[in-house]
DNA sequence: TAGAATTTTCAGTAATTTCTGAAAATTCAG
DNA sequence: CTGAATTTTCAGAAATTACTGAAAATTCTA
């Protein structure tokens, strides 16, 4: 399994961004190898791949189980579990969005739901803080709530729209009011 | 420097989430003090506060300051140099969206960009998939270029809209139409 | 401009995270 | 069942990251 030099590039950059991507070098330099490799891989050749242990292979694709980013095959005549990125790099793109916001902000959200709770009507400056976190928190999580459940066509279509969606709005509001 | 209970708990849990959002414990602390503290700190209060060295302040200061998280401000006839949280909690909620993009996406985007256009032309597997991440990496930051462009209130209402933009994008379409 | 106050740096240490490889567990063909 | 093929686990080692504290640099006062 000799990769091409461009590969090998991309695949250590993967590795390096993996810790800020929200999981380690390993498992970043796993994922993008499946994600350009078009046919599904098994452990040893992921090992010998990336020159790292079988038991590295079989944490990292444990992991990116976890993560939801990767599908299990088998061939025919074979034992050996084989895996593939899963979908559309969109797909893919949207599961990293969810887990991420599943790890890193569900669990400050409900610190501060039962913080708040714990606190009802009382007020001082750390509270008044805590509540604009949460409501921030909590609209940024129900958007991306809505967002998740688009249709990939009419998201694309939104984001494409950039700033223009302002002016969406205003017509929008426009036509209520009459 | 005696905090309360609630306050501790705050600020420790945002330290362990704190690598999660792209930086160390000690900056997340920190940044979580000062967010929750409404008169200006300055280095050896905040040591006390959090129990750490004075050395690991300054270098945690100089963390938040780079992720243009704090304000420093001065107190008259003290040589010492006061920190705040910079801004309401959707401004800094705001700049940590747009650094995080800077350091999560903006060196991938630089790689692929690169490596396609050494490319140009070429098609094979992996090509076509770094093709379809650079678009895809492309169309978030345009989309957060955008977003961030908008003034808060019109960013608020559009996220509270949720799946209701759909309805004004069909509408839109309608009267392009006609 | 001297020197006290303050901040920054950074070498060394501590803590944490990641990785290896061998052993244990599991799976499956015969 | 049996045992070979395969995967998983996990103790210990290696690598990385974070932290301390004292020394160096800087900043300001007088």
């Amino acid at each position: 399994m000799k990769l091409p030099h461009d590969s090998q590039t991309f695949i250590m950059h993967c590795g390096e961004m993996g810790s800020r991507w929200g999981f380690n070098r390993t498992v970043g330099q796993i994922c993008a190898l499946l994600v350009i490799t078009e046919e599904p891989l098994n452990a040893d050749h992921i090992a010998e791949a990336l020159s790292i242990s079988r038991g590295n292979v079989s944490m990292g694709l444990k992991e990116l189980q976890s993560w939801r980013l990767i599908q299990l095959s088998h061939k025919p005549g074979d034992r050996k579990e084989y895996f593939t990125a899963s979908g559309s790099i969109w797909d893919m793109g949207q599961t990293i969005f969810e887990e991420r916001r599943k790890r890193e902000i569900d669990p400050t959200l409900s610190l501060l739901r039962s913080q708040l709770l714990a606190h009802e009507g009382e007020s001082n400056y750390r509270i008044e803080r805590q509540q604009e976190i949460h409501d921030l928190l909590e609209l940024l999580t129900n958007w991306a709530t809505a967002l998740g459940g688009m249709k990939p066509e009419t998201l694309k279509s939104l984001m494409k729209l950039g700033t223009g969606v302002t002016k969406v709005l205003e017509l929008k509001s426009k036509l209520k009011s009459k």
